[in-house]
Formats: C-alpha cells, sequence, structure tokens
DNA sequence: CCTTGAACCTATAGTTGCTAGAGACATTAG
DNA sequence: CTAATGTCTCTAGCAACTATAGGTTCAAGG
C-alpha cells in the first residue's frame, strides 16, 4: 500500500493534484489507515500514471475520463479511443498552425525592432496597427 | 462617441470582455450617458484593437499592461517593449517544439491502431505504459 | 516514552481570461 | 406607445490545478 506522497511522487504527479482527481471522480477514493490517511494499492499508480501520460498529451480531463472508462472494458472495440485520440491530434495541428503564424509575426515585430524611442517602436507599432500584420485573424482569442 | 456594444464590434471584442478589461484596470473608465451607460471616445477603440490584437498574439494580460503602459510614454527607450515581445516569442516558441513532440507521438498512436478491441488498442496501451513512448516528459503538464 | 519534524488531513480561496445568467433600466425603430 | 434590442450590476462558472490555513498522524531519534 502506498501513501499518497509515494503515490504522487512515483508518478510524477503532486500530491494536491491527486486529491483532486478523486474529488473530481478520476480517481476512486481508496481506502483509509486507522488514522485516516489514504492508502493506495499498485494498481492506483497505473491509473495515475495514465492519467498523468495523457495529461502530458494534452488530452482533457474529460477525454481522459472517457478512455479510462473505455478501458476498463478490454472486449469493446477501439474505435471511441481511436477517435478521442485523432480528436487530440486534430486539436494540436490546428494548435501548432496557429503557433507557427504568431511565431511569424512576433518574428517580424521584434526583428524590425530599431531599439529607437518607444515612439518608433515596431513592437507598439504593429500591436496597434491591425493592418500592419499579415496574420489571418480569423478567431478571438489568443489560444483556446 | 460609442456605447459599449458599438465599441465591442469594432474592435471585434465582445461587450461582456469590454466591462471585464474595464474591472481589472485595462481599460479606463469611460464617461456615462444620462442613463448611466458606458460611452466611449474614438480613442478607446485604438486602446481596445492593441489589447485585442495583442491577446490574439498571445500576450498574457499583465504583459499586455505593461505595453499599454509604455505606450504612454513615447520618449522612452523601447528596450521594455522589446523584452516583452522576445519573452513573448521565447514562450510561443517553446510550446511550438512541445506541441510538435506531442503531435509526433500522438500521430504514432494513431497510426498504430489496429482498430481491434481496447485489449490490443495502442491507443490505450501507449497512455498506460510510459515506456513506449518517444517523447521526453521533462516537465509536468500539458500546456503551460 | 516523548518529542520533533515531515507528511498527511479538510476546507477554502486564488489563478487566467473570460463567459453565462438573472433581473432591472435605457434606448430606439416602427 | 410599445416592443425589441441594448445596457446595467452582480454573481457564479469554466479548466486544471495551486496555495493557504489550521489541524492530525506517523516514523524516527533520544
Amino acid at each position: 500500500m502506498l501513501t499518497i506522497g509515494k503515490l504522487g511522487q512515483a508518478a510524477g504527479v503532486k500530491v494536491p493534484t491527486v486529491r483532486y482527481y478523486e474529488q473530481i471522480g478520476l480517481l476512486p477514493e481508496p481506502e483509509r489507515s486507522t488514522g485516516n490517511q489514504r492508502l493506495y494499492p499498485r494498481a492506483a499508480l497505473d491509473r495515475l500514471a495514465f492519467i498523468r501520460h495523457a495529461r502530458e498529451l494534452g488530452f482533457p480531463l474529460e477525454a481522459i475520463r472517457d478512455l479510462l472508462s473505455l478501458s476498463d472494458k478490454p472486449d469493446q472495440p477501439c474505435t471511441a479511443a481511436d477517435a478521442i485520440a485523432k480528436a487530440q491530434l486534430q486539436a494540436v495541428r490546428a494548435r501548432l498552425s496557429r503557433l507557427k503564424a504568431l511565431e511569424m509575426e512576433l518574428e517580424r515585430m521584434v526583428t524590425q525592432c530599431a531599439h529607437g524611442a518607444i515612439s518608433d517602436c515596431r513592437v507598439i507599432e504593429v500591436l496597434g496597427d491591425h493592418g500592419q500584420c499579415a496574420h489571418p485573424h480569423h478567431d478571438s482569442a489568443g489560444e483556446p
């Protein structure tokens, strides 16, 4: 049996985060010691590592919830898991192309900066004047 | 003078967001009509467009606050503005390289999926077993 | 046995950048 | 004049944690 600290360390997840995952129902409530401290079996480590790895890949917790419930039914076809992963890949690619555009514009801003007075600063100028920039501005916020 | 709706529309920012920017001090409190509605001068549009554009480039609001206060002092050197933009460029590049790694791993997961049962699913398997994946896992969360 | 210090407990609030809702007042078009 | 928008304030909610406060339990050393 592992205490929450050992579990967190083994999985690379901070202790408050483990408790948070329990609170939102991603991890089942473990047994408690006589002194009311959480005690986890080995299996909890697998589950937590799964969550952590999926989070590292950028899956939102809701998707992870679905993936976990899928992994509990090994006999079903994996179409759903595949779909979730594909959606995540799409989302990542969308962010990538957006970030590349941002990178180009920031690069332009920074390299064109003459390091003079604010009044001549390309950085401020480009930010203030939409017309000066190349990128499309299709959507609203900086990053989804 | 513009009402908040016109202003928002002209700058491409939603009305509650404009009020939010006012609340956190990014936009000054405007005059009010006799009926207590906000009335903005043209200059407010420039400022709001500046904010919006900077947000689109992913600048955090705190950085925008700094950039705005810089743009109010046109005689100072633009070193600070330059530094903020460079930091943002760095942040964007860091996210780019991270996202590229994620893309590769997700791609691998998805293309290797044999579309059979969950028990044979590469997606689930790779998520569950750290050792199967190529990417480094240096930092903790999916995206900063 | 006692004490110390680390690890644990609960509960609450804060973070970022908005967005949504409720319920009331203002403005404007027909 | 009325109906339809638009606007007002205030509160609460989203993701996914992180931090803080104030208390309890555990493991080791003396």
